[in-house]
DNA sequence: AATGAATGAGCATTCATTCAT
DNA sequence: TATGAATGAATGCTCATTCAT
């Protein structure tokens, strides 16, 4: 009971750490101060700063899946289980920004720090789009020579870099619907106009 | 005009150990004897760690942007202009691995280390992409609905995605022609099946 | 009764820890594994860290002096009681190789850690041989020149510097009676040639 | 010639702090601080603490050995030479009781901490025993049933005890003669009464 | 301009000790 | 008594940066 609360609040902790300063940037004893316990302590849960972020990275994509999968499994059409993912990952990215960051960063960071990328749950979590426009491809809905694996890696990519603006301050900012509709119309009906 | 040598030099050096290592593993020692210089020289050149990786970055930003400029001026099809666009980024990308690399890990790191990430070389570079578009839908080529500074993320983000794979030892790679390919049709014609 | 029990555990896994790892590299946790008790028990029967030491070592030697006093006993001839001294600390030392090591490193390290070191058991062990030899002085069978202090000081010198040997696994090894039989001639009869 | 200083300085300060803490209980930062350098400078130098130990260990028996080499060549009696060794010893540990109490206590450390313990200057340095001792029997002056090699383990051993008291605040204290002329006496002649 | 020896702040991790249960 | 989770002080080592030459 204690040990899973403390390693909730050492995870959430991480998390809006790396997220405010990096992977590098952040001290194992900010993370101890932001989630209340001594240094040590998180020693007891994580065998090393790395750890923490494989831990934070899955753990925080294993969640959006599990929101992602049920909601996608309650539509029927592939079209529609599409728009569902971006604008899901889109809304998932504006409200955990710490999220985003850390999934901005450390995806790329991790290629190198975590030894085997294969079976991760980054993995999974895109396979979601794969399996969508592979179904779509089996009812004739979507285009069958486009590769789902490439397909995956596309939209997903557009999405984060979408996604990543939100965390610059700087930048304008559009939302999530207006930055949804705008994917959608691209990936599913693409860019050319007059068309009926 | 030896000066100038060095510089070269140091930012050549720097690309290969940021791309190997990434920005914080990068030790300025390593930096200085790929690039044959004394660990001083450098910080004749300048100022410290992170002016490096900006330096990097847009230096070898410029050259893409130069590249691809000349490229699309010679076409005028926005259409042809986009494929131009998206098949040279990639090819870029294959080539100049540690390139993919430093963008890959060090556009994230920046929105943290370099403090004003506006007027920099990496929005002129997506900036080609929003032009294009917009050429596209004066000629009534792209649809109006089309955001141009959304969908400039949206088609870097999924070149980059893809090209991220690469760099992933571990994973299935697929040729720059077949991703190319797969990203145009995507984005000009979109997913839908069984259209004239 | 299981308090005496908890005690003996310690202290037998504190010796064996000691042995293996040196005071310095023995954790708490280790010598609490090998005893089977959890990691806080331990400080119910020592103060510290040190306070385990010291105890390990008073206590081990304690049995020697026992056992050796015992042997010495029951034999009359000084230079009897000298070899018996000689045999049974080799052999104690060869068969008790955790002891020994513990008294090689740790009767070093102790003079810094342990405050006062007057009286302690280790004192009361090599004073066995200062009394061997006075009463040999006394029955004329030892040399009066010879300074008890000194030659305490001088054997058990000797004899642990021979018994080091066994722990370090790349030696040659000799066996307990070839090396107590040639300090028993050192000793004794000195090292010069021909005599009668 | 001032990297050559530094490491002399580096050397003389860890002999130092070694003998006044202890080898564990010696941090970089006192050594340094008694160097006058600073702390990443030892590491210049130096691989690491194990490396400054085994260096002061090695440099400082290389001293004792050359030195004692020279006064025992001129010497041609074997009795004298051990005699020379004996005085030698004590005399050094006497007045560096540094050196004394590195010896002593790290000598123990070292088998656990130094890997191949075999080539190192200590066995060169008893091994002078040995060949005084091999010597003496050629010339039938000493016994032939004596084991130089186990001969030159008691006497070190012997030297060693006598001169770790030296580093006992405590203890009374035996002069170098005395204490020299004691081992001389149970080494060569013997500790028996009434002979020639 | 160029060097590279020297600096010293910074940090992940360990582990003896405590204390609530 | 006994436990073992929690603590947090302590430290070896790294590396960006400086500066005397």
């Amino acid at each position: 009971m204690k040990a899973a609360n403390k390693h909730v609040k050492i995870i959430s902790a991480a998390t809006k750490v790396f997220a405010k300063k990096g992977f590098f940037n952040a001290r194992i004893s900010d993370i101890a101060k932001e989630a209340k316990v001594a240094d040590g302590t998180i020693y007891l849960y994580f065998n090393n700063k790395i750890d923490i972020l494989r831990s934070v990275f899955e753990e925080e994509i294993d969640t959006i899946i599990q929101h992602t999968r049920k909601l996608i499994s309650a539509e029927g059409d592939p079209r529609k289980k599409l728009e569902i993912f971006i604008v899901t990952h889109l809304s998932y990215m504006k409200k955990n920004k710490n999220l985003a960051e850390v999934m901005q960063i450390e995806l790329r960071q991790s290629t190198k720090l975590i030894k085997d990328y294969r079976n991760t749950k980054f993995n999974e979590y895109i396979d979601i789009i794969a399996e969508i426009i592979y179904q779509g491809q089996q009812q004739k809905i979507f285009r069958k020579d486009i590769l789902p694996n490439i397909a995956k890696r596309t939209l997903f990519g557009a999405l984060d870099e979408v996604s990543r603006v939100w965390n610059i301050s700087l930048e304008t900012h559009y939302s999530v619907e207006e930055a949804g509709c705008q994917i959608i119309k691209m990936f599913i009906f693409g860019m050319l106009d007059s068309r009926g």
